[in-house]
DNA sequence: TCTGGGGTCCTAGGACCC
DNA sequence: TCTGGGGTCCTAGGACCC
């Protein structure tokens, strides 16, 4: 095996631990992060797993017995736990170049120190963290991407490192794990694998690889052979431009007429156009979609997609096509819950431009007004300059109720200690 | 009253072309 | 009774991730 060694970098219940950090009197307290429209449950503290509330558990089930257990909710505040991703991040970089963002709280490392100092080397990664941000994190050590992930789940319990490279008992440490929980493998997975006699993780490894790939497609057979230490996935230091942008939230209440349901709409689509621009991306086609709540008894739901008369990064244009698009989906005299856009067939903006043959339609008039747009956006907040299809007092708007300050981001939210 | 949001990849099957 | 074959593109659906 060579010498390289891959970390899982994780940070304990982050939405939970960045509240946490900004409110230390809420250190050992049930504690709870509720999704978008205050609707679930998507993170927890110690305490709150304690008290047996699930991930995705509905707050309005959990929400009286929660409180009773002086337990305190937080919607969620995607600004201050940006940020404070940033930060971690940024602090895994010093201790090496080869860094993957996997996701908001999640990294790969690659480490090359020698083998006997890779333990101490990710505890003192560990310590680093804690000290410059606040927020405490688990390493696990593998050959590969997968058997880090894996090592990671081992090092929660154990609360720091769990280093499977140098580990007396690798086969010992993937039978404790349960197959569902290898990285890769969901629960329809876990259930077929279950019922093939495959429950854990060195069973999986073990496995057939013809058999692995008829049932699992080609994805299942990296995973398996990661397991084996043999590695598939190398580490993805280059963020690749999205391939698809989407934007889509329930309301936070009910709406019927379809004027009323253009406005979030185009509140969407005005969102989507802005990553769109940020990636320096043109959009080919779009897809709009409609739907009632899925429990409602009169539940409709729809999309369409329309391929764009032109690629285009303007706001307005994809405003105009998809409120076209929704005319089209629309029903009258449905309690509608959420609609939502995605923006796809993305191109780079810069390739459209520097095409001679075809005049494009994006052209520099547009760029620019949307440049400006950009600019007051950045300057002044999403909701100074606006394209008015967006409404104005937007009382669809989801519901916030306990969003905590952006301590980070915003002077006159900062947290006070004196005053 | 109240059940999240944003992504990726793979495969099968149909349309179409030569 | 016999009824081509291969390539490409697109879409829908299914699986997964956080």
């Amino acid at each position: 095996m060579s010498g390289v060694c891959f970390a899982l970098v994780d940070c304990n219940n982050f939405y939970a631990s960045c509240e946490q950090v900004f409110r230390p009197d809420l250190r050992g307290r049930p504690m709870v992060v509720l999704s978008n429209n205050d609707g679930c449950v998507v993170a927890r503290s110690p305490e709150a797993k304690a008290l047996g509330i699930g991930l995705g558990d509905p707050y309005f089930k959990i929400r009286y017995a929660f409180e009773r257990s002086e337990g305190v909710a937080f919607s969620s505040n995607y600004t201050l736990y940006g940020d404070m991703s940033r930060r971690v991040m940024d602090t895994l970089r010093t201790f090496t170049d080869e860094v993957e963002e996997y996701s908001i709280d999640e990294a790969f490392l690659v480490l090359r120190d020698p083998l006997p100092d890779l333990s101490s080397r990710a505890r003192t990664l560990c310590g680093t963290v804690r000290r410059w941000t606040g927020l405490t994190v688990s390493v696990g050590l593998g050959a590969t991407k997968t058997l880090a992930k894996l090592a990671n789940r081992l090092a929660k319990k154990e609360a720091g490192v769990c280093n499977l490279i140098e580990h007396g008992d690798i086969r010992g440490a993937l039978s404790e794990v349960p197959v569902e929980d290898v990285w890769g493998i969901g629960p329809r997975y876990g259930r077929m694998l279950a019922s093939h006699g495959i429950a854990n993780a060195l069973q999986l490894s073990e496995a057939d690889d013809q058999w692995v790939r008829r049932h699992m497609t080609v994805l299942g057979l990296r995973t398996v052979l990661e397991l084996r230490g043999i590695s598939c996935f190398g580490l993805d230091q280059t963020p690749q431009p999205k391939k698809s942008i989407v934007r889509s939230r329930q309301f936070g209440r009910v709406v019927v007429d379809l004027e009323e349901i253009l406005e979030p709409l185009a509140s969407y689509v005005s969102a989507a156009a802005r990553v769109l621009r940020m990636q320096g991306s043109v959009a080919g086609a779009m897809r709009v979609s409609i739907a009632t709540s899925r429990f409602d008894e009169y539940a409709y739901a729809n999309s369409t997609l329309r391929t764009l008369p032109w690629p285009t990064a303007h706001t307005g244009e994809l405003i105009d096509w998809a409120c076209q698009c929704m005319r089209q989906i629309y029903r009258p005299n449905f309690a509608y819950r959420r609609c939502g856009v995605m923006l796809t067939a993305l191109t780079s903006a810069d390739m459209l431009q520097t095409s001679l043959v075809t005049q494009s339609h994006y052209d520099e008039k547009k760029r620019a007004v949307m440049k400006i747009l950009d600019a007051v956006t950045r300057q002044w907040g999403e909701r100074a300059l606006h394209f008015a299809r967006e409404g104005v007092g937007q009382e669809w708007r989801m519901r916030q109720g306990c969003r905590s300050p952006r301590y980070t981001t915003r002077w006159d939210e900062v947290l006070v200690v004196f005053t």
